[in-house]
DNA sequence: ATTAAATAGTACTATAATGGTACAGAATAA
DNA sequence: TTATTCTGTACCATTATAGTACTATTTAAT
């Protein structure tokens, strides 16, 4: 099923809720007791997103998080890389080592045109898409909105 | 890292192999020392496929497994569903029982357009284009191409 | 200074998913 | 009838994931 994994899937939740939060610093026990998300697991996604930037941490009495930059410029595939490492649906587009087949195969490079086409498409929606609801009837789903594929190769 | 299962990167290439293949009929033998995959994998990877209607099994002697179209039909979309179900990146873009959260979300609606998008984008990859050559800086690379975001909503 | 409130880091464990294998059954051609 | 080949089910070992626990470190307030 081309699955992200749980943890990804709490980190969205997270980030909207403190997006939509109006306090700038929020602790992992403020957004545990929000989300309904275990306190150790929150943690271990704040450090996560921490570590890729994504959010801001202070330490000490009356630290907490808060993000790093506007939900405008937070995208679905910062988040996805930071729980999950870099965004590859195949092994041999990470590294082409331990593949027997590496150079008849030609699958490879046909991979990685995938990966960035789907690179792409979480490059383009972020957070503050997720956070505002969504135009179901309304402006896209009459809208011809076209997207260069030329982009991906810069 | 949006994991595709090691199952799912065998199909590509055991029906790479096929579509290339000049033979009408291989056997699941045939394609497990050609492609250096254990066999019982082989099997049951074939398997899944003649389910999805990628493949035509034939039994008995002289039977075998063949491509059910043209290469030029056969999506990465219809791959990947074939081997890991629904091609959906969170759980509740499935079925959203079982979501505590399921109507406060917001959220929901947004992953499945993200959902939407790449399932589009791997449909618009056909086997046909696995086996030929990547056109690295020919043709994609100085062209404009444009995907009507529209279509995704039929 | 001392204490309380927080994050940071590491390590561990149980559960689930995945990959791979085995085996008995069914269909077909020779 | 026999050899060949797919079909289906069930099973096991390995790995990955999710979740937890514990200790160290930093900072604000008293």
């Amino acid at each position: 099923m081309l699955r992200l994994s749980k943890l990804t899937d709490y980190a969205t939740v997270i980030l909207s809720f403190m997006a939509k939060d109006d306090a700038q610093v929020l602790t992992a026990m403020e957004i545990a007791t929000a989300t309904g998300i275990a306190l150790p697991t929150v943690s271990k996604i704040l450090k996560l997103l921490v570590n890729a930037k994504v959010l801001i941490s202070t330490r000490g009495a009356k630290g907490g998080y808060a993000l790093s930059r506007a939900a405008e410029k937070i995208t679905v595939a910062s988040v996805i890389s930071a729980l999950e490492g870099p965004i590859a649906l195949t092994e041999c587009s990470i590294s082409q080592l331990g593949c027997e087949q590496a150079s008849g195969c030609g699958i490879r490079s046909n991979w990685s045109l995938i990966n960035q086409t789907i690179h792409h498409a979480l490059e383009s929606v972020t957070l503050a898409d997720m956070i505002k609801p969504v135009p179901v009837k309304d402006v896209v789903w009459n809208q011809e909105v076209m997207i260069p594929v030329t982009s991906l190769y810069r």
